[in-house]
DNA sequence: CACTTATAGAACAAAATGTTCTATAGCGCA
DNA sequence: TGCGCTATAGAACATTTTGTTCTATAAGTG
């Protein structure tokens, strides 16, 4: 009983085509006319699979909630697992559709339950690499005593989306590092509170 | 020559309740129809002042575009002064229209061209008070040599932003005075870089 | 009070959004 | 290969949304 290959393809082509027009023109313009045109799709055929706008923008958000797992480098030292990790991190930021749509997934999540889950699940996934190669680092003994982990986690994760998800920043390399210099400095410094 | 009050009045009003659409459901319903339906001013009103829905969406922007100045207290010590302006800050994301539509208009910046000046235009202020905090306290010798400032002041604005936009986290007042000992545990400490 | 102008509302045109039907062609399975 | 199933294209259609234009009325101005 396999799938027909029919709907996959006809699933692929339009979600393909649904998420350039997210990136390139905004949710607003994400319609099942705008998709037809675009792909050659019929729009009856279009409506079987989405029945709705919703849906369709649904199904891009969707799409592109399932970035590529990032098993993060927990051999140390530190500095060199943080910018290994950060520079994929901030790599899909730049270069992948998910770094394209992201603002635009973003954007929705305030008014869309659907966009909500897939920021959320995704920064959980985030936040857990990022945790994995702190915790490494403390049993290495690399990391002083009473520095803030969750905190530093959060400021290592939140200022490369907030350059580009916000502010609309380039991240580039040099940024980069001088980022995972100020956290490592601040890791390895007894903050004396 | 004194602008008739029934144009401010029009306007107000339909401002008003676009930004409490834009809240509420999402940029896809700021329409002409929508803001009529909720305000009782008629459609052809609508469109004399606004001539067509990208207009409309755009004014809606721009209205908290201006958010009340912060003027930054800089008379110390640091830790009292980034206290105060970050609370500030952190009330206008929590309890504001702008807080509320912020999202939104982050959202729309990545193919709106309105809304990017917004947040550029915004976030500019918010540096430069950022900025004068930790200005005033270098006069005064508060802050070690060879602290990365420029970076401070990014992840300073960065993390409350992160959380509030991105993630959808709350900001509290324990989460904002653990944020503010940590940036200030990081001016005072000789980096050793 | 006379002049100007903003508004409401209707009537309308155009486009987008959904729905339903039929003919065709591709697919799975025997 | 041939049969039944089903996905698709495309047209025809209803509905809603979007934008325009007109007129009568009411409000503000001087």
């Amino acid at each position: 009983m396999k799938e027909d290959p029919r709907l996959i393809a006809t699933r692929q082509t339009a979600i393909d085509a649904a998420q350039r027009i997210l990136r390139d023109e905004g949710v607003l313009h994400v319609t099942h006319g705008a998709v037809s045109k675009a792909t050659g799709i019929s729009r009856s055929t279009l409506y079987r699979h989405w029945p709705d706008a919703r849906c369709l923008r649904d199904a891009a958000f969707r799409r592109i909630a399932t970035p590529p797992n990032i098993p993060p480098k927990t051999d140390g030292p530190l500095r060199s697992d943080l910018r290994w990790l950060l520079g994929v991190l901030m790599g899909a930021l730049n270069d992948t559709p998910w770094g394209q749509i992201a603002p635009q997934v973003v954007a929705a999540a305030s008014t869309d339950e659907e966009a909500r889950l897939v920021i959320t699940e995704f920064m959980k996934d985030r936040f857990a690499s990022v945790e994995a190669v702190f915790a490494a680092a403390i049993d290495r003994g690399e990391i002083a005593t009473n520095v803030p982990v969750e905190q530093l986690i959060e400021l290592a994760v939140a200022a490369p989306y907030f350059r580009k998800l916000i502010r609309h920043e380039a991240l580039d390399e040099d940024w980069l590092d001088r980022h995972v210099d100020l956290l490592c400095s601040i890791a390895k410094t007894n903050s004396g509170q």
